[in-house]
Parts: structure tokens; sequence; C-alpha cells
DNA sequence: TTGCGCTTTGAAATAGATTTGACCGGGGCC
DNA sequence: GGCCCCGGTCAAATCTATTTCAAAGCGCAA
């Protein structure tokens, strides 16, 4: 009939070729099971021997449903825009196999959350819901969070669980992998242990890894010294700042539980260059084990966050959510990693 | 008129309380000329006051163009799937900005060559191009590639312009790159440069960076010793290995410039464990510039690749290409960046 | 008044799938 | 025999924008 010769074959031509009609195809394809076997079987040979996808817009319009999801950093850009915190772009990994197995597209995007084109991407039918990544003082977003759920958009985000937000919070257990750096401390016979990072509400994160390590101090029945903690945002300079205040301070210690791996880095190089031996006179232990974290001398004993089970909790979590039945928010367990940062004599 | 009281508006919607014909209003909203001032400026308002966004998924049926493009990630993947080439990584960063500035969508995936649903991403209408990054053995994707090129898809990659690779790549000049870390290497007063890393055709880049090494040496009246250059691919061990060889080899050297800054991470711990002194006994450069190379002891002195550039110049590539205009290859200039492992007396 | 060229707008066709409602022949039940 | 149910299929409606084509409106000249 007057099919077009040239471009891509339509359902049309599947259905013309099969000897049944257009709407079957797609109820074949989809694996509907009112469909008889035979007629699927014979339908996807013609299909794959004629060269055929389903087209994924007229799919999507028809059934409302993109079965793609988009990704969106909302971490403070850095200036040169490459650096990108790697802690995330492992996460990404994760998210990227959780959707692939899935069989769902990603969409990702660096947009901040002050631009806010990205609260379009549900509403334009782009994607079916959002996965928030953002480190830091997250009370900053809150208004756009508030603003994204008043609106119905789906989405789940990573970080701090305790917090007063909402529910499609996967994060962390912030308390449990503190109290595991502390516990790993102390069994090395450390007993002054400095927290480098923030501990205060606006970064419930670190709040809650120093929490974490005051109860590790409690248990083996130490007394904290709130002199020992310093506060640090995520980055080497900090870290590194944080550490030279820590020995200007004149208070005695012998570990130092970072709470990243940034900051870890930092503050090693502060305490090489005080001619402060790591492990030997400072044991160091850091938060997330970035890539980097394996590659300093000696390499950092850190907290590894579980990103594979991240990245299937937050789609998990995601699509459950689209699909009208809420799963609760989930704290996932770190877990140590020992290096050789923290183990050896006193 | 019976138009559904909830969900979202459709551009009947406006076009009724606009008191204007639907098409018109597709066409303001587009900012075509043939629409007038004044009723634009009305149908903007409305489509805010309403809230309206344009459905992705009609749009890109009726226009066969989904202003999306797939980004595909073919190296091979580590077995825990979170380790990705630090390099590619921060090409994400630049791409995803090159897309945003261009109002493009972005789809990424991790999936290896070997698995080729991919390759659907243009047919099934989900992206417009595609943008192929990996590191590597390209021969071996060259199948793909030429897949690829019959089926009609566009797409750009990153890696060795001087190929025999169709156009549509794009990739740092490896040999002005390499020679530049060996001019500022022999300029610090180094005569005996060895060289880890590949430097046969399977590496194209690699080899590339040596040959650059060696027109520097040539063009400084030095010999280049074969005897000095060890084979390694781009990870820590191997670099880690291929110093331990290059120490045991016996042959004097004063320098090493190592294929990527993992290999010079690898060997650098090597040296270290040898008691040799960076930079003192030995200058170490690298190449990438990845975020772990400014925090290694001494910080990694390295070639920088144009990330910034190679993005936009990716997405322009596979733009022009979509539209039917090929532009050429292209060859991006690297630069060194300076740092302590490479300078210092002697 | 008619005709020409230009801008602006609308009606209808279109993109390619999914969903709804109906039909058809055959088997089970009374 | 009549009626209902059932699996499998199809025709028609639907999803929401873009594109084509035709027509209306307007100023100005013939």
């Amino acid at each position: 009939m007057g099919r077009k010769a040239t471009g891509r074959p339509t359902s049309f031509d599947i259905a013309y070729a099969a000897g049944v009609s257009q709407p079957t195809v797609s109820r074949a394809l989809r694996g509907e099971r009112t469909v008889s076997e035979q007629t699927r079987l014979k339908i996807e040979r013609i299909a794959r021997d004629l060269n055929y996808t389903v087209d994924k817009n007229a799919s999507s319009l028809r059934s409302q449903r993109s079965n793609t999801i988009a990704l969106l950093f909302f971490e403070d850009p850095t200036p040169d825009g490459s650096m990108i915190n790697p802690f995330f772009l492992a996460m990404l990994g994760a998210i990227t196999r959780a959707c692939a197995d899935r069989r769902l597209d990603l969409l990702i995007s660096f947009q901040r959350m002050e631009d806010d084109w990205h609260v379009q991407y549900q509403d334009s039918h782009r994607a079916d819901g959002l996965i928030l990544l953002g480190y830091g003082d997250y009370t900053v977003y809150r208004t756009r969070l508030d603003q994204l759920e008043a609106q119905g958009t789906h989405f789940a985000r990573w970080g701090s669980v305790s917090s007063d937000a909402g529910g499609f919070t996967i994060g962390t257990d912030n308390v449990q992998a503190g109290r595991l750096a502390g516990e790993h401390l102390i069994a090395q016979g450390r007993r002054r242990i400095a927290f480098l990072g923030h501990a205060d509400e606006h970064y419930p994160e670190f709040k809650g890894r120093y929490d974490g390590l005051v109860e590790a101090l409690t248990n083996a029945g130490l007394e904290r010294d709130p002199a020992l903690q310093f506060d640090a945002i995520t980055t080497e300079e900090a870290g590194h700042s944080a550490a030279l205040a820590l020995i200007a301070g004149g208070h005695s210690f012998d570990a130092i539980f970072a709470a990243s791996d940034l900051i870890a880095i930092g503050a090693m190089r502060a305490l090489a260059e005080n001619g402060v031996r790591v492990p030997h006179d400072v044991a160091v232990v850091g938060f997330d084990d970035i890539p980097a974290a394996s590659l300093t001398s000696p390499p950092l004993t850190t907290v590894m966050q579980d990103i594979r089970g991240a990245g299937e909790a937050l789609v998990e979590t995601l699509l459950a959510q689209i699909e009208g039945r809420d799963l609760p928010a989930r704290r996932l367990p770190g877990k140590l990693v020992v290096r050789g940062s923290s183990v050896g004599a006193r």
C-alpha cells in the first residue's frame, strides 16, 4: 500500500507483515498475556527481521509513562564546573546500573536548584520522577523540595534520613558509621580522637558521624573533648585548615576522624607539613572511600558507604512512589575499610 | 467544554483561554515569527499563569526531533561497576554543561559496547545522536562503530584523531601534549626520560604521547632509549608494576613520563618503596590531571586535557552532523600543569 | 471594484504508539 | 436450543504537539 519506501518501519508495517492488526503488535511486543504465544513469537521474529524498534515518543505520549528518570545534582557547582564531588559520581555509576537493570533511561543534569527549569522534567513528561543528589546545607533547598512535593512531583533524594524532611529519603546511617570509625580507632588504642567537620544541624550527615563517634567514646567509657572538634566543609582546603587549627590548638590528640575523605586528605597534608607521622603519631580515618583514598600515602582508612545499595534503593523508592505505593525512608549501613592510615604501633 | 478538570493543561487549554487556535499556541511558544508580538506575549502570559509546559513526547513525536543526546561509556567496566575512569567523569561534567547551554537533554548509559541495545537509542527516537566515550584499544569496537555508521546513526566520539577512524572524532593532540611534557622535563635538566605506557598502535593515545616525547628528545639533540619504555594500561597497579620493572631493568633514568595519572601515581608509589626521591632523584609527569593528581605528595605535574573544550566540541560536532553539515575531526591542545613532582634541584 | 502580495491565523492532517469497547466463534451450563 | 463466558483479535478513539495548506485581512495600485 502507500507505505513510504524509506524510513524506519512502524508497528503498522509489522502488523501488515504479520497479517494482524497494529494494536496486536503493540500488545505482543509489550508481552501482554492476552496475545497468544504463537502470534507473539511470529510478531517478535518479524520485528527483529525488519529491524523495528518501538518509537519511544509515541509510546510515552499515549501511555503517559516515559520509563525515564532524571538525576539532578544540586551541589554548589565549582567555578570551572568540572569538579564534581567524587562520591556522587560513584553514586551516578550505581544509579545508572540500577536503572539499566530495570530498563529505565536516565537523564542527567547538573543544573543547580536555583535555576528552576528542572521542575519541568516531570510536567513535560520527560521523566517519570527525579532523583536528587546533594550534599551540604540542605535547608537551603528546603523550599524547592517543598515546592516539588506540592507539585506532586515524584522524587527520591539522598541525604540525612534523621532530618525532618519528608519521606523518600535514602541515606547512610551516619551515626552507626561514625560509631564504626570511633570503635576502630579506640580498638587501635587511640583515646584522644579529634573530629574534623561541621557538627551542627545544618550538616546533618556530618553531625550524625560526630554523634556516632561520641557514642563509641561513651560506650568505651571515654570522655568526649569538645575542644577536639573543628568545623570543616568537604574540601581538601578545609581539611588542611582544620587540621592546622587542631595542631595550633595545643590540645593533645592521637587520632583524627574526618567527616569526609577530602577533609582527611587535607588533614594528612597538614600533618605531614608539621612533621606528624601517620599513623605512628596520629591515626586518620576518613569517610566516603573516594578513589583517591587508596592512593594517598599511607592509604587512607575510611568508611565506605553502600553506594551500590544506595543506587538500588533510590531507584526502587522512586519507582514505588511513581506507582503509588510509598516505601519508608531507609538507612544504609556503612562499612569500615581499613588501610594504612589507622593501624600500626603507637 | 469537555476538558477534564484535573491534570496538566494542554495547548488546547491555552488556546481556549487566549481565544486563539491551538496551532497558534504552538507557534507562539516556539517563537515563530509568523505570530504577532502581541498574540505571542498574551499566549506566553497565559501559559505561565496556567503552569503549562510543552509535552516533550508529543513534541518529539511530531517533529521527529528529541533534542536529546545520549552519552555512552564503552570502557571495560570494572567488576564492581563503580570505578569509572575519573577523566571521563570530568568529561561528563563538561558535556553536561555544553548540553545545558544548548537546551539539550542528556541521557547516559554505561552499557558496554558488547551489549547492543544502545544502538537503538536513535532508532527509537530516544536521542538524536550519540556521544561515545572510551579509552583503550578501540580497534575492538571498530565493528560497532562501522555498524553505527552503516545504520546512519549520528555520533561523535572522543579518541585518537590520528587513527583511520571516520570523522566525528574529537581528541587531544597527543603528540603535541607529549612533546610539552618532554620539553618540560628536558628544561628541568632531565636527560634520561622513561615512558610508562603502551606505545603501539593498539593504544593510539598513548602512542601519540610517546611520539611527542621522542620528538622533544630529538629536537633537543637527545637520543631516545627504547629500553626506557615500559608497557602499562591505565591503572595504578600497572603503573606500579611498570615502575618496578623500570627500576629492575638497571638502566639509569632521571625522569618518568607516565601515559596517565593513574600510572604515574602507581609509579610514584613504586619509587617511594624503593627509596627513590621525587623529584630529587626522579621527576615525574603524568597525564589527564585527575582530581587525585593534586593530592599526591609531592603533587603531580601533569598534562591537562582541554575537557571543557572537548565537551563543547563533541556536542557541537554531533549537532552539526545531525543537521547535515559535517565538521572536520578536531585535535585539542593539551596544557602542562606544573606541580611539585617535576621541579627542583637535581 | 478587482487584484496582488504579505502577514497572521485556523482547520485538518500528521507523527506512531496505547487503550477502550466490541465482535466472533466455541465451550459449558441449564 | 438458548444464554453466558472467554480468549483472541480488531476498529476506532486517544495522547498532544507540529506541519501543511488554505483562507482571511489589509494596504495599495490598477
